[in-house]
DNA sequence: CATGGGATTGACT
DNA sequence: GTCAATCCCATGC
């Protein structure tokens, strides 16, 4: 699974024709804390048991929507979370949602992807293999992936499963490799 | 039925 | 660097 999420570094993921390419991803896996299907299989975590290729979004603090992607065949609880994107296509859109900022600001961040791109709650369950949704394999040759310890979560924040684009200005702020303060 | 937690962001000191 | 906002869902009484 984690395969899964270094292989997506570097794809490029569209939504309604706005999107860009995958600088930043997280895995979770059913045997961890930190995920929502640690509890077991409930009506809200029923996508992350569920096929391959489907959307599991979610909303945080009540306001803003993590996008992740299913990872595992039905019956394993697996997924990844979409961190950050390297917008290149539908800035203008993107703008539009987000208001007028920096590329490096639009996408840098789950909550602050899924506003840009418009996925919402509407969009769990979705099928991230068909429309609106496009996900291009590789767009060139494949970027440097930087293994490290996970952003952000309270349980099990230590297990090295964030995989972002090396050196990419487009990842959420504690960037590897930086002396940047911790959170 | 009521309560507490959660994978974040943005504004303020 | 620190703090508050805000909604859905799982759990507990």
């Amino acid at each position: 699974m984690h395969e899964v999420a270094r292989e997506l570094i570097g794809c490029t993921l569209l939504f309604e024709g706005c999107g860009g390419i995958v600088v930043e991803t997280e895995s979770y896996e059913a045997d961890d804390p930190a995920c929502h299907a640690y509890v077991g299989l409930t009506d809200r975590t029923r996508v992350l048991f569920g096929p391959p290729g489907h959307a599991y979004v979610y909303l945080s603090y009540g306001i803003h929507s993590l996008l992740n992607a299913v990872a595992e065949p039905e019956g394993q609880a697996a997924a990844v979370l979409i961190r950050a994107l390297q917008p290149t296509t539908g800035l203008e859109r993107m703008r539009e949602r987000r208001g007028e900022r920096p590329d490096q600001d639009l996408c840098s961040g789950p909550g602050k992807l899924t506003e840009a791109l418009g996925i919402g709650l509407e969009q769990n369950e979705a099928d991230l293999c068909s429309e609106p949704f496009l996900i291009a394999p590789l767009a060139g040759e494949r970027p440097e992936v930087v293994v490290g310890p996970r952003i952000g979560i309270t349980k099990a924040a230590d297990r090295p499963w964030r995989f972002c684009a090396a050196g990419s200005p487009y990842v959420s702020r504690p960037r590897p490799g930086t002396g940047a303060s911790r959170r």
